[in-house]
Formats: C-alpha cells, structure tokens, sequence
DNA sequence: CACTGGCACTCACTAGACTTGAGTGCCAAC
DNA sequence: GTTGGCACTCAAGTCTAGTGAGTGCCAGTG
C-alpha cells in the first residue's frame, strides 16, 4: 500500500484511492462499454467512500489525463494513459482451467509442418480470446542451405528447389530459352549443390563465368535466388478471425481501416515487431504510432527456440478488450507453441 | 424488338418495355443505392411514357418476381431474379482503356512464381474493382512426381522435398526417432526417387518391408506424403481487399458474416468451383446457396491452360455491384493471366 | 482538513406530435 | 392502352418536452 501523498501533481504514481478508482472506471467500462459515473465507481469498490468523493478524484484523475468525459453530463472514460496504467500494474492472471485444457489438447494432437502449425495456431487464438490474431514465423536470414537441386520441368523451364537448416523450403524459376539437355541440368544441379551448401542468403557466391549451357544454369539460378532473397527472407505472417474486427468496433469506417492495416502483411509484421524489441507485451491506442489502429490494443508474446525469437503471436482487438485474460491466453499459447517446437518456456 | 403479347404471365422472357423498364431499375439503384420511383423511370428511359404507365407496369414486374418494394409507400428495388435478368440480358461490355493498360502493365512486370503472381492478382483484381477478391490456383491431384528428396536437418529429423510437374513443390516432417546416419539418408533419397517419379499422389506404392534404417525411412517418408495428400492436393486461395467488405455493406452482422465465410478457405473454394462448375459466370444473392451471402453477388471466371481450368478468380461484392465494368474486368484479368502462363485465351 | 450530503445544472437520449414529400394504387377520361 | 388527377400511405425529418444519469460546487460536519 502506497502512503498517501500530499501534492501527487507530477508523481509519476499514484495514489491508492486513485489507483483504486481508476481501476474500476477501466473494469467497469470494459464490462460495459458505457462511460463509468461516481456512484457505480463508489458501489464497486471497498473504499466506502460516496460519490461526491470519488467525484474530486475523477476531476483529478481527468486533469493528469488518466480520464476523460464524452461530454459534461457523463461519466468517465479510460483514455489510452488510464489503460497503460492499469495495465502495467496488473497483476499477472493464470489462464482458466478449460482455456488450458483446450490450448494443450490443440499442442497435443496438431501436426505438420511448422507453417500449418502456425496457421491452426492463428485459428486457435482467436477461437480463445475473440479477437484477431496475428502469428508470425520469423525469417530466416541466417539460416545456412542445406541442399540445392535444379529439376527439369520441361526444356525451357526449371525449377531450383532450396532447403535451409531452418527447416523452410524455397522453390524458384529459372528460365532458359537456349536449352539444356537433362544432362546438363543435371550437371548444374550437382555444382549448384556444391556451390550453395553451407551458405546462407546474404553470402557473395562465386559463380562460373563460362559460357556453356551449365554454367548458364547455375548462373541463372544463383542469381533467381539471390534476387528473391528480400522476399523469402520475409516473414511468414497467419492472421485468424479477421471477421472479429467487424464485432470489435462499431463505426463502419474503424472496421475499414483496421482491415486494411491487417491486409498489409508487412505492416503487421513491423507493428509486431517494434512492440516486440521495445520489449512491451501490449501497446494500447495511439503508443503503436498507427494513426489507423488508435482504437485498437495490441498484445504480443514472443516464440523462442533455444534462446533466439523465431516468431511472435499478437491479438488485436478494441482497448477495451479483457487485457488480463487475454494476455494469460497469449502466454499460454506462446509458452506451448515453444514447447512445441523443443524450447523450454520461459528461457 | 420482341413482339408484345397479350399475356405475358408465365413467359420466361420480359416484354420489350418491362425490359426497359426493370433495366432502368436495376441501372439506377445500383447508381444511387435507393429504391427506385416511376417518375425517375420515366425520365430515364426513352420510353416516352408517363409515370402511370411506368407503375403498371411495375406492379406486373413485382407479381412475376423481377422487383420488390421496401415498404408501401416505397419505390422498387431489384431482387434477385430482377438482377438476374438484367445480367442474362447484359451485352458484353469492354474494359476500359485506363483499367486495359493497368491490367497489361500489372502482367508485363509481374515477377516470381505462380503461387506470387496469383497472389498479387488478388491485389490487382481488388483494387480495380473495389470488391474482394479471391484468386484460386487448382490443385494438383492430376500432376506427376517430379524429384523426391530426402534432406537431413538433424539426426532425427529429415525433411522429405517433392517437386511436382505443375511445378508445385511441397515439403514433409519425417522423423526417425532410432536416428540414421547421413549414408542411410541419402540412400533412403535414392530410393524415394527411385520409387515416386512418375507416380501421382493417388498411386499405390510398394514400400520395402525390410527393418533396417533405410527402409524405415522410406515408410516413412512415403506415408508422410500420402498421409498429407488430401490437404495438399488441395487449392491455394489468394484473398484480395477483404477490407472492401466493411464498404459494401451497411450492418455490422452482414459484414460479420460475410468476412466469416472468407475465412473459411474450404468454403470458398467449393463455392467458385460450384459456380464454375454450372458453368455461369455469375451467382447472385441466394442463388449460391450460402446463406450469409444472401446479400452478395460473385462473379467467377475460369483460368485455363491448354484445355484445362488450372484456377479461377473471383469478385464479390453487393448484388448491387457494377456487373458489366466488374464482368468486364474479371475477364479481361483471365484473358491476361491465362496468357501469362503460356495459354491462349479464350481456348 | 478530508469527507459528505445537498443542490442546481447540463445534456444526451427518448417519446410523442406534427409535417413533409416521395411514391403508390386506383379510376375516370381521353 | 395511356394518361392526369387524386386520395392515401408511410419513412424520415423536425420540434417539443420530459427524463435521468451524471456532474461541479458548496456549506456543513467529525
């Protein structure tokens, strides 16, 4: 328990009785998508003081801009202050018994490959929580080629197939209007093996400079590869229950404009991103700099595999969403999806 | 110029002036979004009748089904068999030069793989029409096993990599918990390619049955493959503009809907494909039978290539969509992919 | 002092009454 | 068959209170 102070002008901290208030204006109005007046807030808390009280906290509260009135004669709303205070002194909720039951039994019988996984996952957290989810599987700049082969489609086309250590596979075209017989193609799959093995995207490939018809081959596949290299080093991003925006906010023109941030997968995936390495769980409102997303929280909790991020979940959905609860499942879900891939949660 | 009959009552076909008139109809609410008076029939017809006339006739129209009326005192909107008539009796229109260069300019640069190029189709088809899009690549049942490939990421997971003729490439988990050594995996590649070239992913198989590590892991990896078949035999669908929905349509619940059933990709799918498959280019309101798109109107056109519908793409958007420019535009977009992938449209 | 009850005030929201006007259906007349 | 005239309907807009949740202020009290 804080002790009570003098002059809270510009403690960056607050009072107990204020906390205390601001935390029932921000549940009540969760629960209820209205604005919070005096008296609920006096007959919700145990503070056992009356409405006129809690009223010059409200006007205090409101002038340090936890708070804000949508007109005179309303009760008070949460601004995007009032959620980040609420959020950072929540104490951390553990996920419901069913939910837990149900994000293990999913871990427990999903298979494929990790894409699928990622994508039923997607699917997973927003059944959960009823909001859109975001799952994204990181690049994999820095992962090494284990295997390369050039197959024969038909005279003029091939198809270079890659395999990096990271488990992904990449496919390219490569045209060649010349002509090579299987041989050939054959030949230069083998150098394009002993070439690319070991390397990663970003290395400085030595090609031949000859010109017969293999090193022709090889040339035009390094360079497919290389040249697509910015695109496959994407991301991979799975966004699940999309429709919910449509429950989430009222007012047709916020559902176009968050449906039209989720369609720009590179968007999303910065968004994610920068929540991730300022090292925050949730950014609420306008802390994300989306002019188009003010109306939205977001909550992420990263993936880890053996120390190092491989992907991240987020769920977005309205600021007044049901953050302990969702950020529990969030956990959950990250904490399995780890276990999954062979981490240790937690690590 | 049909000749008037005495008693059109049960006639498929519409007198020449109750054409006229439901097509006036139909043009003016899909422009204004109302319903429609007589008096603005009369004025934008060259039918050179009053606005009684226009009325009787309307209310003939209404009995046999083409027009409905919100409300008494309302003017008349399309339902519909009124829409469907007006597209049934729609001349081809062409695409505009603006939207014609757009198209030509969107192939002439596109670069990367099929499943890319369908993918920015989508985009492209969105953002000239307004509507959502969605762009469906076929499966690959028919095609014929290229390469197969086992790769080694650790000791006890290998990565089995088949190329297809359609120039798919797909990849699967094969763990192998007894571990094998790098000889036993590429002797085990050996013989997967050995066995599966040539073969689709419905051919029967005749696996080794000997113990060793070898033959473990061709079992493996083979019934990896045909275990996933259904899946990955399955389409790839490409979703364009999903955030036009919020425009299309006023009410949340229809937004909701309609967005829910974008997800769900299986559900999609078999709805182009049932529409392509009666082989009509259009499906509006109810007559698809999905109950959430009873406000929707889809626009289907095949891609084929040499004979064979490899894909299509479709547009939906509100039954008081723009028919010709956006029937227009669908085709044009075929025409253009079919071409882009070697075929000669319209074949 | 901090807290309280009391009180006047504000203002969104609701309901009802009224008006408006676009549009209809019907009918007698051309 | 077509038309102008006419009574009728009914959604939508405008106005008018009336209601009530909620506020800010203040004087009184432990």
């Amino acid at each position: 328990m804080a002790r009570r102070q003098k002059s809270p002008v510009v403690s960056g901290d607050l009072d107990a009785r204020k906390a205390t208030i601001l935390q029932a204006v921000v549940t009540e109005h969760i629960d209820t998508a209205q604005p919070v007046g005096s008296s609920a807030v006096a007959a919700a808390t145990d503070l056992d003081v009356s409405p006129a009280t809690v009223r010059a906290e409200m006007v205090s509260l409101e002038r340090e801009g936890y708070l804000a009135q949508p007109h005179t004669s309303a009760g008070r709303v949460p601004t995007d202050k009032g959620y980040r205070y609420f959020v950072d002194h929540l104490e951390r909720g553990a996920v419901g018994a069913a939910q837990q039951s149900r994000v293990r039994d999913f871990f427990a019988h999903v298979r494929g490959e990790m894409e699928d996984v990622l994508e039923q996952t997607s699917k997973l957290l927003s059944a959960l929580t009823s909001h859109t989810s975001v799952v994204v599987g990181a690049g994999h700049s820095r992962a090494t080629i284990l295997s390369a082969q050039l197959v024969n489609l038909d005279a003029h086309h091939h198809l270079l197939v890659t395999v990096f250590s990271d488990g992904t596979v990449t496919k390219h075209s490569v045209m060649d209007p010349a002509g090579a017989d299987a041989g050939d193609v054959a030949e230069a799959s083998r150098q394009l093996n002993a070439l690319l093995i070991g390397t990663t995207l970003s290395s400085r490939i030595q090609v031949p400079s000859r010109t017969d018809a293999v090193a022709r081959l090889v040339r035009e596949a390094t360079s497919a590869l290389h040249e697509a290299a910015p695109t496959i080093e994407g991301e991979q991003v799975y966004i699940g229950g999309s429709s919910r925006v449509a429950e989430s906010f009222d007012g047709v023109e916020t559902v176009r404009a968050v449906l039209s941030i989720l369609e720009q997968e590179l968007v999303v995936v910065s968004l994610i991103e920068d929540i991730l390495d300022a090292d925050v769980a949730v950014a609420i409102g306008s802390e994300h700099g989306l002019e188009p997303l003010s109306a939205c929280a977001v909550i992420v909790a990263p993936v880890t595999l053996e120390g190092e991020t491989v992907g991240a979940l987020g769920l977005l959905g309205p600021t007044r969403m049901k953050y302990r609860e969702v950020m529990a499942t969030a956990q959950a879900v990250s904490d399995e999806l780890t276990r999954h891939f062979g981490g240790e949660p937690g690590a």
